[in-house]
DNA sequence: AAAGTAC
């Protein structure tokens, strides 16, 4: 259907097509970095004979662009061509469709409830750092269609489907089309099936579930007749594993006595294993590697901190170093956060050099040059956020059609509605033909859709339930009254040891984290409404220490591995089991213990009560108020009596390597003029790739530190915001 | 709600 979204995409095409000035220069990319440095329209849409790439681009490619893109198709496939048809029915109805059906899982009630509780609370907020949250809201619910459409700047800049037409495309279009079309029926017969008979080396994804009533009637069969991952109802959820539970012998118990060498790890690797102390490996990798070094897709769940980096991460390695160079990556690893994804590069990094792999940490929010430059010379594993790999495909920068192995950690927070489009379009991107990997905590039937479209008869492991280790940590639902959550709060923060607190929204966590300072906590804000700068200075500072309160929003909840984390915090509650999972994670790592509190308004007993049921957790209940000796038996807690913590202590910690900064660094001044300082490349990427070294690493401190004050004056200037806002407020 | 690109 020649949609809107096609006309309106076709306006002005043809005129500045020429205008690509040395379009197969490396440096073109330049120029698009350029045009939006400089806020200018981005480069037209290519001409009368693009395809369909161009067209679309997953900025626009809502629903109507889809269609659109079948449309425009010259390659001569029809455009009810299944996928398409599939993908529409994604993207529209069905979508909501099964939103609803996830309901079941999330508790729609207790969403409702949630949402009346902190509606008031947040609202304004929210919409102070993020951009145009006040659209209509029909508009925002089109974004299930739309991906992208709901970025404010989105029609501005139409930066889209325009990055590739400068882009050399010798190698990416002349390609043969069945090749770059075909994908979504490709049958994959042509990957490799090595160990694919291994069927009983981990259960099917959806072995001995009952089939579920078919609720797909409305839609054409299941494009993939030759598996049988379509049942919906996926068994690894939260709750269903609990019945895992009850029968063990669903669970691997993998002989853990081999070494990495048995499950078929590169010698190289295994060395450098052996070198770092690393010997054994994990129940999560001992059950997945092999099937993954065999090529075979994998689905793996371990709990939070049980190795999962490595168990998706050696067998790529494996197999990047025996199959054949070039310069293009060939590994794709995805993850949900920035520091996540900076943390998986840290890891990886090290073991890729061993064998001569080259990986290269792609995110958003730093800088793109080492990025740009670390592609041109040549990157065998991307690892990275979607946004930015996008973003750089879009530019033409970063070319996927030679990757082999896909990784999606935290799988099934990738495939949440929010992120599902912007790895839908990469996966896309990448050939049908590759590995595919999907690994999770909490891995539940929110994946199914991915890997009905994208695995191939994945192997499934499981080698421990969803439930964190529960013998080292012990949960505590602490019931409060309204007026004494600030005080509690910080009595518990002010214990010894690192605590980590978990605040729904990007605000709320800046004014918790600011009180606590203000009661005499050193405490700092974590979310991403920080420039990344001030995101990766204060993370680090929580590593080392000086940092001891963590306040964060879910951009912690998962992966992010701090040592001797000793009490996960809940100032408000998780929004659902899995992110109470998350959360709780953070603390009773390597076997350590960990305490988990969750603080409870009266008006949330139900719901959170109901939520660690859901989680899996035995929570008791802890009755204490400020200042009880209950509470610091429980949790360590001290009594505030402690001078406030000025900004200017509290910059120190943060920015430890730039005590240049006279007093003009504080307030609104500091930012508007000394924003700049570091003359690197405009705003807070404070960050380099980990190439040269991890965070700790970040040697010129001149340039991490350039923007010290920024991100805690713009907080700041946001008080007002703050202070309308009611505290306790329900 | 937050997260994910950028200006």
């Amino acid at each position: 259907m020649p949609s809107a979204g096609s006309a309106a995409s076709s306006a002005g095409k043809k005129t500045k097509r020429h205008q690509r000035s040395d379009p197969n220069s490396s440096k073109r990319r330049w120029t698009a970095a350029e045009r939006a440095a400089k806020g200018r329209k981005p480069r037209r849409r290519g001409g009368v004979d693009d395809t369909f790439d161009r067209n679309t681009s997953s900025r626009e490619r809502g629903f109507e662009g889809r269609m659109t893109r079948t449309d425009d198709r010259r390659d001569g496939r029809r455009s009810d061509d299944r996928r398409n048809d599939r993908r529409s029915d994604d993207r529209g109805f069905d979508r909501g469709f099964n939103r609803s059906d996830d309901r079941g899982f999330n508790r729609s009630d207790d969403r409702g409830f949630n949402r009346g509780n902190d509606r008031g609370d947040n609202r304004g907020d929210s919409r102070g750092y993020n951009r145009g949250d006040d659209r209509p809201r029909n508009d925002r619910f089109d974004r299930s269609g739309s991906g992208r459409s709901d970025r404010p700047r989105g029609d501005r800049f139409e930066r889209p489907s325009n990055g590739r037409s400068d882009r050399p495309r010798g190698d990416r279009y002349d390609r043969p089309r069945a090749d770059r079309f075909d994908r979504s029926n490709n049958d994959r017969s042509d990957r490799p099936q090595g160990g694919r008979g291994a069927e009983s080396r981990g259960r099917r994804w959806d072995e001995d579930r009952p089939a579920q009533r078919d609720r797909s009637g409305d839609r054409r069969p299941n494009r993939r007749d030759d598996r049988d991952v379509a049942q919906r109802d996926i068994s690894l959820d939260v709750r269903a594993d609990r019945t895992e539970q009850a029968a063990p012998a669903a669970l691997e118990t993998p002989d853990v006595n081999v070494g990495f060498a048995d499950l078929g790890v590169a010698t190289e690797l295994v060395d450098r294993l052996a070198a770092d102390g690393i010997l054994t490996p994990f129940p999560i990798q001992a059950a997945s590697i092999p099937d993954a070094v065999s090529g075979r897709d994998v689905l793996g769940r371990g709990r939070t901190g049980s190795g999962k980096t490595l168990g998706f991460g050696l067998p790529m390695l494996t197999r990047l170093t025996a199959g054949k160079r070039r310069r293009e990556p060939r590994g794709l690893i995805l993850l949900p956060t920035r520091e996540l994804a900076t943390q998986v590069s840290d890891v990886l990094a090290p073991l890729a050099r061993a064998v001569g792999l080259r990986t290269m940490l792609v995110a958003g929010g730093m800088s793109y040059v080492p990025q740009l430059k670390a592609l041109d010379n040549g990157v065998d594993i991307v690892i990275g956020t979607p946004g930015r790999l996008i973003d750089l495909m879009e530019r033409g920068d970063l070319l996927l059609d030679f990757v082999e192995i896909t990784v999606l950690d935290e799988a099934d927070h990738m495939a949440d509605l929010g992120f599902l489009p912007d790895v839908t379009t990469l996966l896309d991107a990448v050939p049908s033909t590759g590995q595919r990997m999907l690994f999770s905590a909490t891995l539940d039937r929110g994946v199914d859709r991915v890997v009905q479209q994208y695995l191939h008869d994945p192997s499934t492991h499981q080698v421990d339930t969803a439930q964190a280790s529960v013998d080292t940590m012990t949960h505590y639902l602490l019931p409060i009254a309204p007026s004494d959550k600030r005080t509690i709060t910080a009595e518990i923060a002010n214990r010894d040891g690192r605590t980590v607190i978990f605040v729904r929204t990007q605000l709320g966590a800046d004014r918790v984290a600011e009180q606590l300072r203000e009661a005499g906590v050193m405490a700092g804000a974590l979310h991403g409404g920080l420039p990344q700068g001030a995101r990766t200075r204060t993370l680090e500072a929580f590593k080392t220490g000086t940092l001891p309160v963590l306040v964060a929003t879910d951009v912690a909840a998962r992966g992010i591995h701090v040592d001797e984390v000793g009490l996960v915090l809940q100032v408000d509650p998780p929004t659902d089991p899995k992110t109470y999972l998350h959360r709780s994670g953070r603390t009773a790592r390597a076997g350590q213990a960990g305490v988990v509190v969750t603080l409870v308004l009266p008006n949330q007993r139900r719901q959170i009560r109901r939520l660690a049921q859901d989680a899996g957790v035995t929570a008791v209940q802890l009755d204490a108020r400020p200042g009880d000796e209950a509470l610091a038996e429980a949790t360590g807690s001290l009594p505030t009596n402690t001078e406030p913590i000025s900004e200017r202590e509290y910059a120190k910690v943060i920015a430890p390597r730039q005590p240049k900064r006279g007093p003009g660094g504080r307030g609104q001044g500091g930012r508007g003029q000394g924003g700049r300082q570091g003359g690197f490349g405009g705003k807070g990427r404070g960050w380099n790739r980990h190439g040269g070294r991890g965070p700790e690493g970040r040697g010129p401190g001149a340039r991490d530190g350039r923007r010290g004050g920024d991100g805690f004056d713009r907080r700041k200037s946001g008080g007002d915001r703050q202070r309308a806002t009611y505290d306790n407020g329900r």
